[in-house]
DNA sequence: CGCATCCTTGAGGGCCATCAAAATGCGTGG
DNA sequence: CCACGCATTTTGATGGCCCTCAAGGATGCG
């Protein structure tokens, strides 16, 4: 809730404000239809703030929910336990509504917890419920996130269905680039991640053991290296067409990945 | 857009309408939330409609729409090409909203097409825009429809995950033959569907021939018998078990499967 | 009755599960 | 600095699920 003003980069010279909780929500997709204004009013909205520890589990599903959080820092994970088994079914970074599909269902269907140390704000349902009563911009913007995580979610059914394990985790990493990018998040080499190969397994559908084996794959191949959730390559481009990557599904706002059909 | 009036059974004696296009939107889910007006508003706002071969295609990813078609009767898939193979990533029955999640994102990530002979209803995205301006409930009802969806491609991520082939095509029998309560189309014996073999293989990620194996394999165990799309068992309540089928993902009204945790 | 689609069955091989055990890395405390 | 405990990663062996290729049988429609 600490507005800093700075100057803008670029040829444009402005006045920027700098968000230091709400800064990353839907950067590199359509953040720039919202008008200052409405950014202001999301970065106000803000009730409080909270550390999550590792594994530490923000949300349980069936909960009512009275607000929703957006993560600020680190990763979380959209969970389903079943028989003591963990299944992950989405992964979160910094700029995401986490539990947003709460407020619009009433209850989340699933668990929300924190993948490695992890800062998100909290906004009162009661303050997006009036936010998007009075600022259409701000109700177009969040229902655009929640279809966004759906849009995700078709492609990992997609990926489910089509790829071997090797191939699933370097999609996974794909997407994870990709989508750090956006908020600007992104190192040119590698991608960093609290993912340990158990994780992988889970958002894979694989045992750990054949997760490793899958990640030994990749490093034999020569197309990426794991180690400790960070995925290392000199060559992004082979990961991505390896992996059947391709990122329209993510909607970004270039023109290269707003491309409508692409192989 | 021909409307009757009738008298509903039960203690309370009412005038009904009669929705002949937008009469099975998300009943048995929040339809009861949305009144009378705001139903009617939705029905008036049908502006065409139109009659779908077998496996005639309705939306092709990326193209611009301007309007949204909701299914009145029949099946239709959600799928992803590839490489010259189909993926379907979902299912949608009467009452739903097929290609929402292009007025909000701009543009689809996915095909929807005809399984089946099927027939859709269209309400201009312009009408749907000043809809939801005026009226809470119906840009309430269609953000929980989209998330409908959403929910439903989580449960399918973690079905892809858990089960083999036999208990994947169990699960999706399981899941129309409940969504199908929901909009009234259900049979006490039998679920009926146009799906091949080869669309069940789709759907699971297996090839036709493993799909023929699975479905051989459910009739063995005598918990399903499928001939020609249509699934007949004696007893529903072991199929779900057999494919740890737990409805409260479907959102849907009655207490039971509303349930906020459930094992 | 002929054709197209769908379903069924067999054989050989690859991906992945499970069980078991060892090695590695990392934080903590002595 | 080292010892220790713990989670994570790695490796091997055996078996099951699912793949592809191939061919035959059933079903429905004109």
């Amino acid at each position: 809730m600490c507005f800093k003003t700075r100057m803008a980069r670029g040829t444009d010279i402005q006045i920027a404000q700098s968000f230091d909780i709400t800064g990353d929500f839907l950067a590199g997709r359509i953040r720039h239809e919202l008008s200052p204004d409405d950014l202001s009013h999301l970065e106000s909205s803000i009730a409080d703030e909270r550390r999550l520890k590792d594994r530490e589990k923000l949300v349980t599903r069936g909960e009512t929910l009275s607000r929703s959080a957006i993560l600020v820092s680190g990763f979380m994970f959209r969970t389903l336990e079943r028989g003591g088994q963990r299944y992950i079914v989405g992964i979160h970074l910094p700029g995401d509504f986490v539990d947003l599909h709460g407020l619009a269902l009433g209850r989340l269907d699933h668990d929300v917890v924190a993948a490695g140390p992890a800062k998100v704000g909290f906004i009162e349902h009661e303050a997006l419920d009036l936010a998007m009563a009075e600022r259409p911009g701000i109700a177009r913007a969040l229902w655009f996130a929640t279809l966004l995580d759906a849009a995700i979610h078709r492609r990992w059914i997609q990926m489910l269905e089509q790829l071997d394990a090797p191939r699933r985790i370097a999609h996974i990493f794909c997407e994870v680039q990709t989508r750090l990018g956006m908020v600007g998040k992104t190192n040119a080499r590698a991608a960093r991640t609290p993912f340990t190969q158990t994780d992988l397994a889970d958002m894979c559908g694989v045992s750990a053991v054949h997760a490793n084996r899958a990640v030994s794959r990749l490093r034999e191949m020569e197309l990426a290296e794991i180690r400790r959730g960070t995925l290392y390559t000199k060559d992004w481009e082979a990961l991505r067409e390896y992996a059947s990557f391709e990122p329209s599904y993510l909607y970004a706002n270039n023109a290269k990945t707003r491309s409508p059909v692409e192989a």
